[in-house]
DNA sequence: GTCTATAACGCGATAGAC
DNA sequence: GTCTATCGCGTTATAGAC
């Protein structure tokens, strides 16, 4: 298992990559933030692209695992969406920095990592997409495009974190409610719908 | 004016900054592209920052006064919506690279411009925000939380080009029709939100 | 306006003393 | 496990010939 020291290191790295940006820090900002001297940070990593990867990597699994767990219930589609939902603000308050690296810097992984977490994202979106059109299948969901609603929803899950960050009162089950309710059911008032009759 | 050459070399740096990001292309590697050495840049540029800041800051201003003109006209608060989102889509479609570079690579600006970008957008989230509580007060939109609001169909928006640029056949204005309902009428089907009676 | 040459500096990573 | 010292390389930017 990892040494605490190294742990330390990786949550330490993924607050300034997150900040910052992967290139602009440097393993001297690392160690200064760490109170030792870069060279020491060598005794516990092999580089600083193995402190990116274990970052990034770790995070894409779970995702990854969470979807396939719930790809398995017996549960409508909307409850799979909501549990989603669910999953990625629970991400986006408990795991901020590790998130928000992956998403912006997994560009920055080596080739064969990269490859890796491109095939995991691919995945990830197909499965999504699946339960969209399953769902317009049903008649649970109805909209015109269902790509564009898987990444119009996933693109508000992943930078999710950009907006929280400057948020101290919003509770977390509040967000929860809040996405769940805009994402699948919209912000127009129902009595404004019907008289557009666009739905 | 800007000469033809300066024009040329930040539109290739916008194109290599959003592909690869500010601090991964380096002048030489823009050089390159351009068929020219990295110090012959320097004629036409005072410094990599000033091209960034030149990218971004025009198209600050673009999206300040596309709001400011909408906030003006005498229409319905959710037909200002879908011109904002219009704006988005066609933004993201005809200036994708200097608008990736806008999302991404803003905090590479020098500290003044930094500034005035944080400030332009500050403004611009405010105004938008304001829209949707008016919506709400007229009764024509209705939703839990207006900020998170704001920042949902932003995020959405912002980040439209990361999948547009994967998509060939896709239409603008099936784009943009898609959008428009999606972000604001949702995605569950009317019978089902019905049932759930949520609505 | 482009070139060659180079200054001045910061980077990731290593060697070896303690 | 941390330190000092340093290597080798890449970076932005400038000086001056053509």
């Amino acid at each position: 298992m990892k040494s605490d020291r190294k742990s330390q290191i990786i949550q330490t790295a993924a607050k300034l990559f997150r900040e910052h940006g992967y290139n602009s820090v440097s393993m001297r900002d690392l160690a200064d933030k760490l109170g030792i001297k870069a060279a020491s940070l060598y005794n516990h990593i092999k580089s600083k692209e193995e402190i990116l990867a274990e970052i990034i990597m770790d995070l894409a699994f779970d995702f990854t695992k969470h979807i396939d767990a719930v790809e398995q219930k017996e549960i409508s589609i909307i409850d799979k969406l909501k549990e989603i939902i669910q999953m990625h603000v629970q991400t986006t308050i408990y795991k901020t920095d590790s998130l928000a690296c992956m998403n912006k810097e997994w560009k920055h992984l080596g080739e064969e990592k990269q490859e890796i977490f491109l095939e995991l994202r691919g995945k990830y979106e197909a499965k999504f997409l699946q339960m969209i059109k399953r769902g317009i299948e049903k008649g649970e969901l109805d909209m015109k495009n269902a790509e564009i609603t898987v990444f119009s929803i996933l693109s508000t899950l992943r930078t999710l974190y950009h907006w929280y960050s400057n948020q101290s009162v919003i509770k977390e089950q509040e967000l929860i409610n809040t996405l769940q309710h805009n994402l699948l059911f919209g912000i127009v008032a129902v009595e404004t719908a019907h008289k557009i009759n666009l739905k």
